[in-house]
DNA sequence: GACAAAAACGAACGGTCGTACTATTTTGTA
DNA sequence: TACAAAATAGTACGACCGTTCGTTTTTGTC
């Protein structure tokens, strides 16, 4: 039987937008419910209790977010066109969502919420930081970037940066925010990159 | 009289910093009068509506801000100098509050939530913008930057910094973030730094 | 087509939400 | 000290919260 699953899918995809556009807390059961055209105690059934439906929804965002984000970067060659495909599709996989990236929002909204979210969100966020920090590192094996450098530098700077342009795009709005995140990146990969010999 | 002008601030430092360790959200009138000792009733006839409260604990963290950030910044030499206090405070402000600078989560929260509360916050966010790229203007003038720099967008790599500082410290509690972010910040001050001129 | 399992529903629960009223207490001042 | 004004409390409201439970409908399989 499958009829269940294909349902769940629905709630979890109307969920996971439900949640980048206002919070994951305020994605009650009913406003749900009444999103998908079911009963309150239909979609509850789907899950036992809020706390677990806001995992799902987590868990269901993070299988996207590995096809369509890191999984294209995977396949990109490594180094500097790897990193660039991962911020393009880093920034597409937000644009689809009415409030950018529900990880982003979910963290600062549940960093100080001790509970089972809170402790997924974290084990996700450090797989998400530890992803970039290994993407530094093949970055090196590739010859793009120099050998002495700290990955884990680079994995903050990184993701600042997108932060930064998180930050900018959806609440200020900026229109500059693209070109501002494109300099920055410019920039931010000069400083890590190998230096190239020419003429050798 | 001025008994309830007391009794206000009060209200307002409590909910400031119910609104850090939570959400401002979820800063209800309940729980609110409860943490303060009083009455529902009591403590809403100070506001108008929970709107108004959310608006008010704002403006009260920004006079706070102000205060703490801002206008201690403002008395350090001009460049540099004045830059690294404003870092510097703005992380010892954070740091006051249990969930950290009240200013990023709230813009998370409230930036595809239309009404007062986004109005509001979305002006203070933009006048904040607005003293980065003061500041970066008067380390042009004082000679510590170059004539030549994007003001807005040293702004932009400067705010993406506090912002990861702010992701790596509250969520993920890096034991590294205040090196990561230094090494960061002097990276960023060297790029836009007038070169030396040594032996002139 | 029968029948068990799965899925969805409807109603109800104790609680809390924001807010509106009316009382009561506390305050500053004449 | 009297008294108006300001501050706080008490109570009640309709709405929605997460959750439970028993019922009904839908589904897949023999």
């Amino acid at each position: 039987m499958k009829k269940g699953e294909n349902t769940k899918s629905t709630i979890l995809a109307t969920g996971l937008e439900m949640a980048s556009h206002l919070s994951l807390e305020s994605v009650t059961v009913g406003s749900l419910a009444k999103a998908c055209g079911m009963s309150k105690s239909g979609l509850f059934a789907h899950f036992q209790s809020k706390e677990n439906l806001q995992i799902e929804i987590l868990k269901y965002a993070a299988e996207d977010f590995t096809d369509k984000v890191v999984m294209p970067a995977l396949k990109t060659p490594a180094g500097i066109p790897r990193i660039r495909t991962l911020i393009d599709e880093w920034i597409r996989w937000g644009s689809r969502l009415t409030g950018g990236c529900i990880f982003v929002s979910a963290s600062t909204e549940f960093s100080d919420r001790p509970g089972n979210v809170r402790d997924y969100l974290l084990q996700q966020q450090q797989q998400w930081v530890d992803t970039l920090i290994r993407i530094a590192r093949s970055a090196i094996k590739s010859g793009d970037f120099r050998a002495d450098i700290d990955c884990g530098q680079f994995a903050f700077d990184l993701y600042s940066l997108l932060l930064g342009f998180h930050y900018y795009y959806q609440l200020l709005r900026d229109t500059d925010t693209v070109k501002r995140q494109e300099i920055a990146l410019t920039r931010l990969l000069d400083t890590y990159r190998n230096p190239q010999i020419l003429n050798e």
